[in-house]
RNA sequence: GGUCGGUUAACCGAGUGGCUAGGUAGCGGUCUGCAAAACCGUUUACGGCGGUUCGAAUCCGCCACCGACCUCCA
């Protein structure tokens, strides 16, 4: 596979060729969820968008191992709630274990991404199922002098570690700038500076989530878990590494600090991040109490919401957006993406039934060219999805007469669209009635025949009466020029 | 305050130094017994002010507004 794919680096804020480290294999690792609490359709904008990547790779031949880390330990409150672990907090309100938490919600977490149609990752590493892993990392970065001790805490040493290495080259950051901006001025603050961060933190006397170490029983900080993954599962040097763009600072800045100062190099190639989900402008987020999750997103009880959308439909609105664009949450582009979505679809199965012509009249080599281009430039999907919606007009004129396909274009063209739709984008055709289907066509089939013969008998009152029985009971009836079609509301 | 990004028609959202993005919604037409679908045509655009250029919504500068981030015990 010839290599045109870009991506957009968020190192090098620069669209670069990919080329991976060791063809055809390719090492990708993407921040996954803190599970603490149901997931909202800000962790679905990353799970389709590194789906989207992860399909395109491997239809480019890639062989891709795709880590998706589950942060089950060390992710604390900020600021506001003194600190405590997210997990443990919601633990001690629901009186539960705190791994009853986990799993609780990695299973929500594991169903919507199911129902999003998103691939599985290759592997799903949980946090604290790797404290050794972690524990080894810290050792080494002590080793190394990047790491110190305080009261059986380990905290990383950001100032020394700028001595060699930059300091936040990913976030833009200069280290001088957030020395000045530090606003605390914290007495008993452990470290030596107030953006270290911390390793390794010993636990007070009721936190549950502990582990036995050297400095203390405690438990690990959050950034640590992705280095130590990732460098257990990708190795030290691996190609993308991906996740929300809120992520950047100071969480992927300390993964960077982490690993380099471990390893004497850096480990990731391509940094990717997608943006955020807004709600009125503002970031859909669970600490600001504006988010819609999943589940109420598909079942339609929220506030906010006229109606249900299917899974589809929220697939197909978050590729409707650049995957670094912002995308603004509302009804009405909801139910624009549910219309599209359907047209998208009805559009395939009109070309199912398409009758081939000995010659054509439309190319179909130079749409499947201008679809890779959109693929290839940084993961285009909106721009793929117009030249889809171009493939349907074509398909829609084909059935009207006003254009034709030769066998062999016909073909290139169903290709086209299985490839494109379903095994990149991801699609799938949610039409329900399957179980029944062949009786409930056959039916239907009887109905049309009895609605035709009293059409034929211009009994007009009957024939739209049958109709409109049909539409109360959820059935749509269109006729055609010869004979009539059927599909459920 | 600092860093980064954004501002495109009724709504959502691409993109490019000169050529229709696309979807949804409007409007007019074709088809149809009527409707629906489909097709054809079509109406509202590029935040403001300057500059570069034969030409800028696209490049540059300034301004306005919006957003993200600015740590771990606030």
């Amino acid at each position: 596979m010839d290599n045109r794919f870009t991506i957009y680096n968020s190192l090098s804020r620069k669209k670069e060729p990919f080329t991976p480290l060791h063809p055809p294999f390719v090492g990708l690792y993407v921040c996954g969820p803190t599970v603490y609490s149901d997931p909202h359709l800000g962790h679905a904008r990353p799970a389709v968008t590194f789906d989207l990547l992860y399909r395109y790779l491997m239809h480019l031949e890639y062989m891709v191992r795709y880590v998706r880390n589950i942060t089950d330990v060390g992710h604390l409150e900020n600021d506001a709630d003194e600190g405590e672990d997210k997990i443990e907090k919601k633990a001690r309100l629901e009186h539960l274990e705190p791994m009853e938490v986990v799993q609780k919600y990695i299973n929500s977490f594991l169903k919507n991404m199911e129902q999003l149609n998103t691939l599985h990752p290759s592997i799903e590493p949980r946090a604290s199922g790797h404290i050794i892993e972690q524990q080894q990392l810290i050792e080494e970065l002590i080793k190394k002098g990047y790491a110190y001790e305080v009261n059986g805490s380990v905290y990383f040493d950001v100032l020394k570690y700028n001595e060699k290495y930059k300091y936040g080259k990913l976030s833009g950051r200069v280290l001088e700038e957030l020395q000045s901006n530090t606003r605390t001025l914290d007495k008993q603050d452990e470290k030596r500076n107030p953006f270290d961060f911390a390793l390794w933190k010993k636990a007070t006397p009721e936190h549950l989530m502990r582990w036995p170490s050297r400095w203390s029983d405690g438990y690990p900080g959050w950034h640590l878990e992705c280095s130590a993954m990732s460098i257990k599962y990708l190795g030290e040097v691996f190609d993308i590494h991906g996740g929300g763009m809120d992520l950047q600072f100071p969480h992927h800045e300390c993964e960077i600090a982490q690993s380099t100062a471990a390893q004497g190099k850096e480990s990731v190639r391509y940094w990717m991040h997608n943006n955020m989900i807004t709600i009125n402008g503002q970031k859909m987020a669970r600490s600001l109490g504006n988010f819609i999750t999943l589940d109420q997103l598909f079942i339609g009880n929220h506030p906010l919401l006229t109606q249900a959308y299917s899974p589809m439909t929220i697939r197909f609105f978050l590729l409707q957006a650049h995957y670094r664009s912002t995308i603004d949450f509302s009804n009405e582009a909801l139910l624009a993406a549910e219309k599209g979505f359907q047209k998208l679809m009805k559009g395939i199965e009109t070309l199912d039934k398409l009758k081939p012509s000995l010659t054509s009249t439309i190319d179909i080599p130079s749409l499947r060219k201008k679809c890779y281009e959109a693929m290839d430039d940084d993961l285009n999907s909106p721009v793929l999805l117009s030249y889809l919606f171009e493939g349907v007009k074509y398909i829609n004129s084909v059935s009207d007469g006003t254009e034709k396909l030769s066998i062999n274009e016909l073909t290139s063209l169903k290709d086209l669209f299985k490839v494109f739709v379903f095994d990149i984008l991801g699609l799938k055709d949610e039409n329900i009635s399957k179980g029944d289907e062949k009786l409930t066509s056959e039916l239907m089939k009887i109905i049309i025949n009895l609605r035709q013969g009293a059409k034929n008998k211009k009994e007009w009152a009957e024939s739209d009466k049958i109709r409109e029985d049909l539409k109360n009971a959820g059935i749509i009836l269109k006729d055609l020029k010869d004979g009539a079609e059927w599909e459920m509301e």
